[in-house]
DNA sequence: CTCAGTGCAAATATTTTGCACTATG
DNA sequence: CATAGTGCAAAATATTTGCACTGAG
């Protein structure tokens, strides 16, 4: 769910979670509230760490149901855990940091373009696709 | 290494091997040659099921250093165990078929031109890209 | 012969599940 | 007060590593 202020958007996490029909518990307000102070994405294991009286079970189960629900993106990378960041726009892609790991998101009308030039290419219909731009960010650059 | 013939590549993993330096061994014949005998991409549990007289360990390191020197793709999947498939042309992209899970290749020259109107759009350089096209493949659509 | 490479089993990493207990609605 | 949700620990899954042994060059 999502709640205009000011222009800026807020991402209710939790009411993510009412909408679908899920209590509000104590445990969900901790997690959803973390993950929205986290500037950046994160992984399961870092929620873990940073919640540790909420169980590794429960925060996997809350992650699982706002991936489901579309309010998270969950980013498989190369090697090790994947990474999940909130979905502030609806369809987008992202970029990482191949340095220090930071994703950042980006949306670009003429990718959506080139996924319907490709649809002759291609044997089969297309039902979706997953961009990721590999960037060394400013803040790397700088140092 | 790649080698022509009759306008087909065929495509050497081991050849590649050894040009890293590496030692021709049994167990890495039956990799290679394994991978070159499975017409679609792979997990590495697959290769181990399919020799069991390969330590699994010797699978992961060959894999590995397939994947370094540029000769197999690493896919990351959104759920379970990544993907591999043989590099056969310098740079592509995939289509993954949501039904069955196969993997397919292909390159348009269009998405690489996109990259370059994206670099004035991103804070930072960029170094690369990955891009997955969901599909459902003609196969599925035929049941 | 030497040491890169192997196989095994144990360790590590990540995520899921069974189950008895708790607390939300 | 019924049952959705929780925490824990064990299981499941995926991969890496230590180590003694083997075999390629």
């Amino acid at each position: 769910m999502v709640v205009e202020i000011d222009g800026m958007q807020e991402s209710n996490l939790l009411t993510t979670l009412e909408d679908i029909g899920l209590r509000k518990t104590s445990a969900r307000v901790a997690v959803t509230a973390q993950i929205e102070n986290t500037s950046d994405s994160f992984t399961a294991e870092q929620l873990c760490r940073d919640l540790p009286y909420v169980g590794r079970a429960t925060v996997y189960r809350t992650i699982r149901h706002l991936v489901d629900a579309g309010a998270l993106c969950k980013l498989p990378i190369l090697d090790g855990a994947p990474m999940y960041s909130i979905a502030r726009v609806e369809h987008h892609h992202h970029t990482i940091c191949t340095k220090c790991g930071s994703v950042g998101e980006f949306r670009h009308t003429t990718v959506e373009r080139v996924m319907r030039s490709l649809e002759k290419e291609i044997d089969g219909r297309i039902t979706g696709h997953r961009m990721e731009i590999f960037i060394i960010c400013s803040k790397c650059l700088a140092e």
